[in-house]
DNA sequence: TGTTGCAGTTGACAAATGTAGCCTGTCATG
DNA sequence: CATGACAGGCTACATTTGTCAACTGCAACA
């Protein structure tokens, strides 16, 4: 893994993240464990672990309210944008353009995702 | 990680890979220790480790002359193919689109490899 | 006010990963 | 033939990750 901030957000933290990017607001634990339990059957105090590392990390924020409320310091956006030139970096040789070349040929895509890119790339002139 | 043979790859044993497959042959230990010493520091026991583990994986296969000589079982465009496929599923709700809308917006891809990209959604009629 | 419930904190523990040493047998070389 | 180097196989050990339980204190509620 080439290091970065977002680099060390694990695989199970991964799911805490995206339940607090969906959020509009902070979420307390109660809600983050529910919906976990939920979808991945975890128990309260997985659902503590991970959020408690994710805090370590500073990807997480907490804030003070009756109880504390968590929102994600890292954005979604930021995460994904590092996690893919993660991916180019290391898989790719750095060219991203690799990246798209594999997908194009190895039915990574659909027609129709290649029609809508063949547009967007038209428009993004 | 979604689950599958290339799944289970780490990092560092995707550098023994990665020399692999450039190698046009198969290659003895000795090859490979000395490149990664150079390219990595390893010691010798720590290549070893890592090509044992491959070879027990089953993305390596070993075959006898007077020493073993070691060759991919998994092919470099497999894996990054499923690497690719893992990303999207993981971080992309499953869309290969989004992975390259991200890709564009985000400074990703510079001037050139938009041009090349345009070029290549033409021709790929 | 005593009791119960749960948030927060700490500790735990197995599996995976990164990194490396030791031992044994073979093979080339003196 | 004796010896030294090294391949292969086994063991080791710290760190990270995935999962979770136990303890502790506050806060609501009987």
């Amino acid at each position: 893994m080439s290091e970065n901030l977002a680099s060390k957000i694990t695989d199970s933290e991964l799911e805490v993240m995206k339940l607090l990017w969906r959020a509009e607001d902070a979420l307390p634990v109660t809600v983050i464990r529910e919906q976990l339990h939920e979808s991945k059957g975890w128990e309260p105090a997985t659902v503590k672990t991970l959020i408690s590392r994710l805090v370590s990390k500073g990807a997480v924020r907490q804030e003070k309210r009756n109880v504390y409320y968590y929102s994600p310091v890292i954005t979604e956006k930021d995460y994904s944008s590092w996690a893919t030139k993660d991916l180019i970096t290391r898989i790719y040789n750095g060219k991203a353009r690799d990246l798209i070349a594999s997908l194009v040929s190895s039915e990574g895509l659909s027609q129709d995702d290649i029609a809508e890119l063949r547009d967007m790339f038209k428009v993004e002139e």
